[in-house]
This record gives C-alpha cells, sequence and structure tokens, in this order.
RNA sequence: UGGGGUGUCGCCAAGUGGUAAGGCAACGGUUUUUGAUACCGUCAUUCGUUGGUUCGAAUCCAGCCACCCCAG
C-alpha cells in the first residue's frame, strides 16, 4: 500500500514512516512549513510547533528523507494556518476563552488543508501520522479510539476528524507505549530518539502572536472587591493559578473572564466547580447517531481525567451534567466524550 | 506632642528569655502536542532603630523613629 505519513521531525512521526517502511508500505513523506517570517522576532525554541525552529527541522527531516530513500513533500501552508489556526487563537482568546489549537491544527490544517494538498501533488491510499490513539473499524464506520499507552493517548486532541478523514488513517503508534517507541527508534538508530518529548503550540510569549497592547484591568473577587490588577484579560485561562501575583489567605483561581469591563475574576478553590456545561460546535462519531440522550465519560481539559457525566442534546447543542462537580471548566476547551476507549464525539464548550 | 496601640520575609502571621512556625505570593523544576490543574524544591544569621540587662533576647528595660486610634 502506497502511504503519506505526516512528518514533523520528532522521534514518533519518524519512526511511524520507517515502521511502514519495514512492513513493506511504499512510504512518502509529507510536512507542512507553517511559519514564515510575517510575524518578526518570534521566539525560536526547540519544541514548538510554530515559530522559526522550524526551517532547521524540515531540513533535517528532508535530509534524513532521502538517505532513506523516502519521497519528501514539504507543502507551503503558512498562509492557510494564518487563516484558521493563528486567527481561531487570537479571536478565542480576545473573545475571553482558551482555544484548542492542536484540535484545530490537526482537523483543519494536519487531516485538512495538508491533506487535500498533497491528494492534488502525489497519489497515496492511507494517511499515517505518529498520534498516540487507535482507530477501530467496525460495520458503520471509523471509530476514533484511544491509544493504548493511557498516559499517551492524544485522541483528545483528534476528536473533530471526520469519517472521512478517519477511514483512510493509520496511526501505527496507536499500539505502543512512549516507552516502547523511545527504544524502537534507538534500536533503529534514530537521531531524533531521545528530542525532547513534548512540544508546544508555540514557545514565546502568546502575546506575540495576539499582537495586542497591554491593557490594565481589575482582579476582583466574586463579590467585586479588587485584589489586584493585570496587563489584559487575554494572558488569563479559567482555573490559572499561578501569576495572579495576588497574596490572599488561601490559593486563588481564575473562575471567570470579564471582557466588558476587561476583568479577571478569581476565588478559592471550592469556587472553581461547577456540575454542567454546554457543549457547541459537535463534531459526533459514529457512536453518537441517533443519541440524543446517554450517559458516557468526559475529558473536558487535554491533560484531565475522564469523569462520568450525561449528556443530553438541546437543539444544536448539548447539555453536559456531571456526576461530580468538576473544577475549572472552560469556555473554548473541547469535552470529549468517551464510552471506554472509544471516542463518542465532542465538542466545545460554550 | 494628652491618652492608648502597633512595628517579625513582597502580603498575612506564629513565636513573651534559649538561639526565627505556617499560609499566600514569587522563583526554579517535574508532569503536559493548548501558558490550566497537580506535584517537588528554594525563599528572614534576622525580628523599626540605638543602647542596656543576661551565659544567652524577636522576646526584659530605656531612649529615639514610624504608623494607627481616641481625645483636645
Amino acid at each position: 500500500m502506497k502511504v503519506a505519513v505526516g512528518l514533523s521531525g520528532g522521534v514518533d512521526s519518524t519512526l511511524t514512516a520507517l515502521l511502514l517502511k519495514e512492513q513493506g508500505h511504499d512510504v512518502l513523506g509529507i510536512s507542512m512549513a507553517l511559519y514564515n517570517d510575517e510575524i518578526p522576532n518570534l521566539k525560536l525554541a526547540n519544541d514548538a510547533c510554530y515559530g522559526p525552529k522550524e526551517k532547521e527541522d524540515l531540513a533535517e527531516i528532508h535530509t534524513w528523507c532521502e538517505k532513506q530513500g523516502i519521497p519528501h513533500f514539504i507543502l507551503d501552508l503558512s498562509e492557510e494556518y494564518k487563516k484558521t489556526v493563528l486567527k481561531y487563537f487570537k479571536e478565542t482568546y480576545l473573545a475571553g476563552q482558551t482555544p484548542n489549537p492542536c484540535v484545530m491544527c490537526n482537523s483543519g490544517m494536519k487531516f485538512g488543508l495538508m491533506l487535500e494538498k498533497a491528494k492534488t501533488m502525489c497519489d497515496f491510499d492511507a494517511f499515517a501520522t505518529g498520534h498516540y490513539a487507535r482507530i477501530t473499524h467496525t460495520d458503520n464506520g471509523a471509530v476514533l479510539t484511544r491509544g493504548k499507552d493511557l498516559k499517551k493517548d492524544q485522541s483528545y486532541f483528534l476528536y473533530r476528524l471526520s469519517q472521512d478523514q478517519l477511514s483512510q488513517t493509520l496511526f501505527p503508534l496507536g499500539e505502543y507505549t512512549k516507552e516502547e517507541v523511545r527504544a524502537m527508534a534507538r534500536n533503529r538508530g534514530l537521531i531524533q530518539a531521545d528530542k525532547a518529548d513534548s512540544q508546544d503550540f508555540y514557545a514565546g510569549d502568546y502575546t506575540d502572536l495576539l499582537q495586542t497592547q497591554p491593557k490594565r484591568g481589575e482582579i476582583v473577587l466574586a463579590s467585586g472587591k479588587v485584589l489586584g490588577y493585570h496587563q489584559g484579560f487575554w494572558n488569563y485561562t479559567i482555573g490559572q493559578r499561578k501569576g495572579l501575583g495576588i497574596a490572599y489567605p488561601e490559593p486563588l483561581f481564575v473562575i471567570a473572564l470579564d471582557v466588558k469591563h476587561n476583568r479577571v475574576i478569581v476565588g478559592p478553590k471550592n469556587e472553581t466547580f461547577a456540575t454542567s456545561c454546554r457543549m457547541t460546535n459537535v463534531v459526533p462519531g459514529i457512536l453518537m447517531t441517533n443519541k440524543k440522550e446517554f450517559d458516557c465519560l468526559v475529558k473536558y481539559r487535554s491533560a484531565g481525567q475522564l469523569v462520568k457525566a450525561h449528556v443530553a442534546q438541546q437543539g444544536a447543542d448539548y447539555l453536559i451534567t456531571f456526576n461530580d462537580p468538576q473544577p475549572s471548566i472552560t469556555p473554548g476547551q473541547s469535552a470529549v466524550l468517551y464510552d471506554g476507549d472509544f471516542v463518542i464525539g465532542g465538542g466545545i464548550i460554550k
């Protein structure tokens, strides 16, 4: 089979390409170039998706592909990235919400525009990436499934993939743990084997991307009592504790952002809890077809735990009611619904 | 300038003769394909100041300084 592999230059995607090649597939590599110099002076960092370091990473992976005899295509998608991910990122923060850039990049760029563009340039039967997730094929269609390594599972970032996207995708690493992947990479002598693991969306100050001017506002308790000042509500996210700079008898967390008055509302831990939230812009998986109300597990923050909840459709949206009150449910973040390892669907918290 | 009170880390605050708790904040790190959370670590040789008593004081005494309150 002819397989196109999305290559970022890290251990995971590189090993993915190698494993597929070892399995006898006809492998070709595709990478996106996202950064052009339009936003100047961005921080040069080793482990971020977006930034000036990209050029170096692409050169490295290109060289590696040449040595492996893998055809490699670099697609310039910087304009598209700006129009989708960066715009979304900026608008969400300025609306007082917290974006999921990785989620949007996966569905819109990697499995979206990049895949489309690649198809116009070359021919392949399937698309593979180094994500830690699996796809279960059923009679009704493909179901996104958690990776075997639950510590590294990335299904949360992939829930917006459509049936069409899932059906042509391979996640070879979904069957392995990160440890096993690193070991396999070392055994094969991959220079990326011990590269730093996680990559941030952007390594520098987020205001570099928002391109806003500092604007002083109040940090207040729910009662309205002013405790301090900030330089723009968009620098905060709900649930945040660090960086408030306020000395108080107990730790304070951001509980709401008041965009209209440029105020950050804070409170002690017990004020961060809520029992329900509304989910909009929902992408239903096939397990959600014709279901208006059901119990399931929900992950409402990327590094969060799965928690029990009841989901009920309300017009175009869904109401999620948690069995136990949950801390810091954040508008803009994704809520992903699970049935065991299977992803039922997901949406954006309103 | 009569009376009373207070002065310990950026904020709050224990400690009343035996050699500076704790919370918050901050900083550093771990975890994390979202700057959340969580976790680990660091953070006053010094207690407004000067002098005295004592083997030994942040703790006792005296002067001074600062701030607060009540009176005038």
